[in-house]
RNA sequence: GGCGCCAUAGCCAAGUGGUAAGGCACGGGCCUGCAAAGCCCUGAUCCCCGGUUCGAAUCCGGGUGGCGCCUCCA
């Protein structure tokens, strides 16, 4: 099956192509670790945890590396707010990002490196820069990158400045300092105390942003003599400058492009605007996972295709909920039981929507009529063996390929219920079951409303009463 | 100011030239002691105007509305 994908840069669908038959190279960029992550940073990284499980389904080799910016002006403030060290603090929401993704089911990328651990290949990569003339030293230490060496600067975010930006913003720049406007950062030098500076052969500073991409790209991936990686992935705000700079970066070192692929996820939004640390309208992670289980999450994210801006609300989550319980209510007909070859033609179906540029909207979908398709089936007394194994082999590509519908049922349905209260739900259920027995339906009712308070529904299936957590 | 994206039933959301997937909610039915669950049936001509075409939600032009990038940002 052949994989679609949109590339940003040459705005269309494009068939994927690797570098090298049967394997696939992914860089997306990760977070800067100073502070909790928040839902649009599982936006990012399930987008491209969802290509990567695509892609390997596909039976693509996938080598994919998603990293962590762990020095960072912000950084440095937030150091000298707390008196807590760098590695204290970027270990921490290092790991805390990492427990986030692991509720949502995002799979660990191979590599994750650090800005810190790459030191080497970042120095290696601006010395070129300063050889080769594109980039230069200001008076004050700090090296920029000059974008007016690179002809190409510009194609990727298809930007181009109007001469008038350009002359007056020129009027404005301090001698000494850069030489234009958009020219960036490679080194920062060293800027006292309340700095973190590490001694290099550059002089004591520290990376830019952007220069380190480029540079755990080169570090970690070999690609060919046109492109380093085959996709590079990110939010949609990272395109310019970010990833117009670290093309122009590699360009320029390397004298090939960083990238053939470029993706880029479209925005979480609340209430119709863009979430995000500057507004201070973040939806945290840490928030999210302490009200609903991050499968649920996980499931209500990639019901909207990943290129499209996602408007977050209670409610909308709460219509996700219902459409994944339906899933789970199949499976606890199934079990107990194996799971076999998942059928064919779903199999087909789920593969297809997904290589299309990952239409994770339309994969589930197919999943939803699935579902329809064997419960009709399980109402009619018609399914045998044989299908009830194919449809558990449906869910298990289900879990492998979108990352949803593999916990056990019964704990989905009793999601953050402690046992001394299941205990008690079970004991009610079993006095209801004899007083139904016993034809007095008063009691009985009486019962079941007592458990609706709880916040428990009930149903009578052939297989007994089954209970679920409202 | 420059560049770009989006606008589909009450809500969420696929669909990129051939006469509108799916889910939630609503209503009717089957099933059930009654429910719940499950299944069946029921709903939109696709923001507005104009154009291209045998044919457009899908292409082009012009509006209106929302959002984003241009500074750190997933």
């Amino acid at each position: 099956m052949q994989m679609q994908i949109f590339d940003s840069v040459r705005k269309k669908k494009l068939p994927f192509e690797p570098i090298r038959e049967g394997e696939a190279t992914l860089y997306v960029c990760g977070p800067t670790v100073y502070d909790d992550a928040h839902l649009g940073h599982a936006r990012s990284a399930l987008s491209f945890d969802l290509l990567a499980r695509t892609l390997q389904a596909l039976g693509y080799r996938v080598t994919y590396a998603r990293n962590f910016t762990d020095i960072d002006d912000k950084i440095i403030k937030k150091i000298n707010e707390t008196g807590k060290s760098l590695r204290e603090l970027t270990d921490y929401y290092i790991a805390r990002y990492l427990e986030e993704m692991e509720a949502l089911g995002v799979r660990r990328p191979d590599i994750e490196p650090k800005a810190t651990e790459t030191l080497d290949a970042i120095e290696a990569m601006i010395t070129r820069l300063l050889e080769s003339g594109c980039a230069y030293r200001t008076e004050s230490g700090d090296i920029y990158f000059d974008t007016s060496k690179d002809p190409l600067y510009g194609s990727i975010s298809h930007r181009v400045q109007s001469e008038e930006e350009t002359q007056s913003r020129l009027c404005e720049l301090k001698s000494g300092e850069k030489r234009h406007p958009k020219d960036f950062a490679l080194w920062k030098a060293c800027a006292g105390e309340e700095d973190v500076c590490f001694d290099a052969p550059l002089g004591s500073g520290r990376p830019g942003w952007h220069i380190e991409c480029s540079a755990m790209i080169e570090k970690h991936f070999c690609g060919n003599d046109r492109y380093t990686i085959d996709i590079h992935g990110g939010g949609a705000d990272l395109l310019f400058p970010h990833h117009e700079n670290e093309a122009a970066q590699t360009r320029c070192a390397t004298g090939h492009e960083i990238a053939k692929y470029w993706m880029h996820n479209g925005f979480v939004q609340i209430a119709g605007e863009k979430m995000s640390k500057s507004l201070g309208n973040s939806f945290f992670l840490k928030d999210a996972l302490a009200l609903y289980p991050g499968e649920l999450l996980r499931f209500y994210l990639i019901g909207v295709h990943y290129r499209n801006d996602f408007n977050f609300s209670e409610e909308d989550l709460a219509a996700a909920k219902k459409r994944l319980d339906r899933l789970y209510r199949l499976k606890q007909r199934l079990l107990p039981g194996k799971a076999g070859e998942a059928d064919a033609a779903f199999r087909e179906a789920l593969l297809a929507a997904m290589a299309d540029d990952l239409n994770s909207s339309r994969a589930l979908a197919v999943v939803d009529e699935m579902i329809t398709v064997a419960n009709e089936a399980l109402d009619e007394g018609r399914a045998d063996k044989a299908l009830r194994r194919a449809w558990l082999g449906n869910l298990a590509l289900v879990d492998t390929v979108l990352g949803v519908g593999g916990s056990d049922p019964y704990a989905w349905f009793q999601h953050g219920i402690a046992p001394e209260e299941k205990e008690r739900i079970e004991a009610l259920i079993a006095q209801r079951n004899e007083a139904k027995k016993a034809k007095d339906f008063a009691r009985a009712d009486a019962i079941r409303d007592e458990l609706k308070t709880l916040g428990v529904a009930l149903m009578d299936t052939p297989e007994g009463t089954k209970w679920e957590k409202l």
